[in-house]
DNA sequence: CATGTTTAGGTCATTGTGACCATAGCTATC
DNA sequence: GATAGCTATGGTCACAATGACCTAAACATG
């Protein structure tokens, strides 16, 4: 199939890829990514994003999936998954040339991940602890994580992605919650209402209430079909 | 380095890594892709991206801009240029694991094509023609130079790489052809006006004037340094 | 029943937008 | 040299969107 090409295998090597994982979700009014510790020597306390080798007749979304899956021990279908981009420096593996293909995952309150084996356990840890210099050690993690978290703040401007944080049916409160946890800085509720509820089917009322501990009930609502969000949410004056 | 992960290299096949480039300029007052055209049989006439191996030693965006300036035989630092999304299904290619880095270029009218070996030519082709189920055969082509004509439209909206395709220095008009080439409608050039200079730093005023054949003479600009566009332009009521 | 808390919804001045219109400044032609 | 034709530039105006407020509704608690 690669018929058209002057180059053949010359001047390749055999390369590995993987795929790497920023998962993101809300957690106690703070954002949070899914990292794995390793629990014995050596390097043990080290973190990395979550990934593993693409296997045999497996698709890179597939691989993508699958080790969400193994990692939160959640149903990736649910989870808004996305190809970050692919990071391939030569010299990030001395033994063999590897590729490996960032996703973002964004979800809600996810179960605490599965129980880790004695070597590997995984954690959420709060983004602003994550971005710390000191905290991921391994290749390219933490630009990979960077470029994540600019990924998804910008989503949140002109798509419907922060619904993806919600567990259904959710609040508009909730919704809120999502931006300014993400932004990191306050939204006017009643100003946020009027853009959610205006805009082409972002969210669509069940008709039903929460009753919270305090405070009038919250209306319910489930995601609605638009990707795209139009007008979209500013945060211009915020823009770091 | 890979020094946390369970899995070794089992379960993996070695991998062949290319990248295709996805190179959109404006000609003719119409938009147009850079597409490799086999002169020989087998697959004699047939269309397809260009691009090419990564070699030894080699970053993506050094592949990338290698194939570029072989192709286009320009400069790769004077364009726009950015990963697109990973292509990676597993039977693209029969005989070895192939995954392809898909590219997206932007560039002012660029120069004919590096005259072709016997064996392939470059030709610049109208998206519209490329779009044409008949035209792209190889792999998914089709789909990487949908996915680019996508991503590239909807930058313009928020992102000031419209200039990108503009020869510095450059008029409102031809920057406002740039948007009504790709988005494939009219714009307002007064209200393009107002938008484009009172956006922060998207353009600069040069003091300079152009004169063509006909019509009062045209300021020069050149670009700014903003690299985000707000407010944005908005497309909304004409998107498909 | 008063108070606190959160949701829901309204007001209003300001800004951005889309649809126009008018004028400026050039070339080509009569 | 006047005039027509053309494009660039700038302005108007009604309307929509926005940000900063304010008020009322609907719950729980003491």
């Amino acid at each position: 199939m690669i018929h058209d090409r002057e180059q053949k295998y010359d001047g390749t090597v055999p390369a590995a890829v993987t795929v790497d994982l920023v998962i993101f979700t809300i957690r106690d009014a703070a954002l949070h990514v899914l990292l794995i510790r390793r629990g014995k020597p050596p390097f043990e306390g080290e973190f990395t994003l979550p990934g593993g080798f693409v296997r045999v007749g497996e698709n890179l979304d597939e691989a993508a999936l699958r080790e969400l899956e193994e990692e939160t021990g959640v149903d990736g279908r649910t989870l808004h998954l996305e190809q970050l981009r692919t990071f391939g420096d030569s010299g990030r593996d001395p033994r063999c040339r590897t590729y490996t293909v960032a996703y973002l995952a964004l979800g809600p309150d996810l179960p605490i991940p599965v129980a880790g084996t004695d070597a590997r356990e995984a954690h959420w840890v709060p983004v602003s602890t994550a971005l710390s210099p000191t905290v991921l050690h391994a290749f390219d993690h933490a630009e990979i994580l960077k470029e994540g978290l600019d990924r998804a703040r910008a989503k949140l401007e002109y798509t419907t992605v922060a619904a993806a944080f919600c567990r259904e049916p959710f609040t508009l409160a909730d919704l809120r919650h999502v931006y300014e946890v993400t932004w990191g800085f306050p939204l006017d509720p009643s100003n946020f209402r009027r853009k959610v509820t205006k805009a082409v089917d972002f969210v669509r009322a069940t008709g039903e209430f929460r009753s919270l501990e305090v405070g009038r009930p919250a209306a319910l609502y489930r995601r609605g079909q638009a990707e795209n969000l139009f007008p979209p949410m500013t945060r211009a004056d915020h823009n770091s």
